[in-house]
DNA sequence: CATTTATTATGAGCCTTCCTCATTTCACGC
DNA sequence: GCGTGAAATGAGGAAGGCTCATAATAAATG
């Protein structure tokens, strides 16, 4: 099976994989443009140019392949992610970058966010998630281990509630932000990585000194980004 | 019930409003137990005790009739958080409330936030937000209002963000904690409330007394030649 | 090449579900 | 009682998910 040089163009195998990408292909824009309702099987299978019946030798039913166009987008995403993260960078400038590249892909593919909600729902309900979801979630995990590996982050860091914070903040902001038809606004992630400065070791030995009173140093923290984003706004007009 | 003695036992408008109701608890409950797909309307019109027909006299359909249960759902939620908040209280703690009450909720009715994800989905869609659920987030913008009146929050708090933050947060935690089959965790809400605190101003006297703290005074310098350094640098521009 | 065998593709048709509408039942005033 | 308008009904149309008997195609064999 290995000499297939003498076939026409493809073996079999890869005229079946090629297949199954022009599959996904197809249902992912039709879900997309079209929500799981409003598309038909029949118009997934015109869409990628086969009979109806053939779809369902490469899915189970529409749930199975919504559950594969889903979770395609994830893989696709967390390797957006890995490149998107810097990992030589101090952690919080990490959170940073992986915070705008989740905002920025949430509000160009907001369908795709409605699609995994509804992805998520099979009929016997222990309400799975995903495992492509997970290991897109495990990017922010790795990033908030090395932060404590390097001393960067308390190690009294509460990594789950943190976790939910930063993407459930992400997600309603995306909501937010599309609701009013506005566009990706880096001050939402600002803001968002300034409420997990509580949790940041300062690398200065003058804030240490500071730390016994972080509700001031904090306010300060404010006042100073605040200025700084006002500053950078005039200067842009 | 009482005075209309001559009649029967109601008037055709109290029928008419007690099927109302019976068709929003049949279908309420169907839908929760057996989620959107699951449900049949012809097993909502057997649980309310009437023709399937019927059903379409008093909504459009199927879809129109889950708007309407999950909007029930969010005005009842609304009635029992104004219950929850006590405005007595200092707003950090009126938040405390509200976040408590709401993830009790989110993880009581956990269903209910699914079905509120459905509803949303209207077919001409441009995202709708339902109107009972934009009453229940006023909630938070009341008492975020009433702390900058009573100068417990800074003025320049970001409110629409904190909004997400505050909800977007709790949502995803209801979730982690319905995947682990934990129960209700108080400690979700107290890391949350802590990640405001750099927007409190603080009411004691005792930091107001010690303003003249070094540590305070040498940050606020740099502020001030940061300050200045940048306004220098825009005029040489 | 010819023939057999295995794999893959097809679409007519079944079943379920949403929804409509012609018909029937009911409530109330006279 | 009786007529009128409102309310209720359920049979049936329409549409979509999915199956399966059949056809087409590729691989294996002589």
């Amino acid at each position: 099976m290995s000499a297939s040089s003498s076939h026409q163009k493809n073996t079999q195998r890869e005229r079946l994989e090629a297949r199954e990408q022009n599959i996904l292909k197809a249902a992912t824009e039709a879900f997309s443009a079209l929500g799981v309702d409003g598309t038909t099987m029949a118009e997934i299978a015109r869409r990628a140019d086969i009979a109806e019946g053939t779809l369902y030798l490469y899915h189970k039913n529409k749930q199975d392949l919504l559950a594969v166009v889903v979770q395609n987008f994830w893989a696709e995403l967390t390797k957006g992610a890995l490149i998107a993260v810097d990992v030589s960078l101090p952690v919080m400038t990490q959170l940073e970058q992986l915070a705008t590249y989740h905002l920025a892909a949430l509000i160009q593919q907001s369908d795709m966010v409605g699609l995994t909600y509804r992805a998520r729902l099979r009929h016997g309900e222990p309400e799975y998630q995903l495992p492509k979801i997970r290991e897109y979630v495990r990017v922010f995990d790795q990033i908030m281990e090395r932060g404590i590996n390097r001393k960067e982050l308390s190690e009294a860091i509460p990594l789950w509630q943190c976790r939910d914070v930063f993407y459930g903040a992400l997600e309603y902001s995306s909501r937010t932000l599309l609701l009013r038809e506005a566009e990706f606004d880096p001050s939402v992630v600002k803001q968002l990585l300034a409420m997990f400065q509580p949790y940041t070791i300062d690398q200065t030995p003058l804030i240490m000194a500071g730390q016994k009173d972080t509700s001031i140093s904090n306010r300060l923290e404010k006042i100073e980004s605040q200025l700084a984003k006002l500053l950078s706004d005039r200067e842009s007009n």
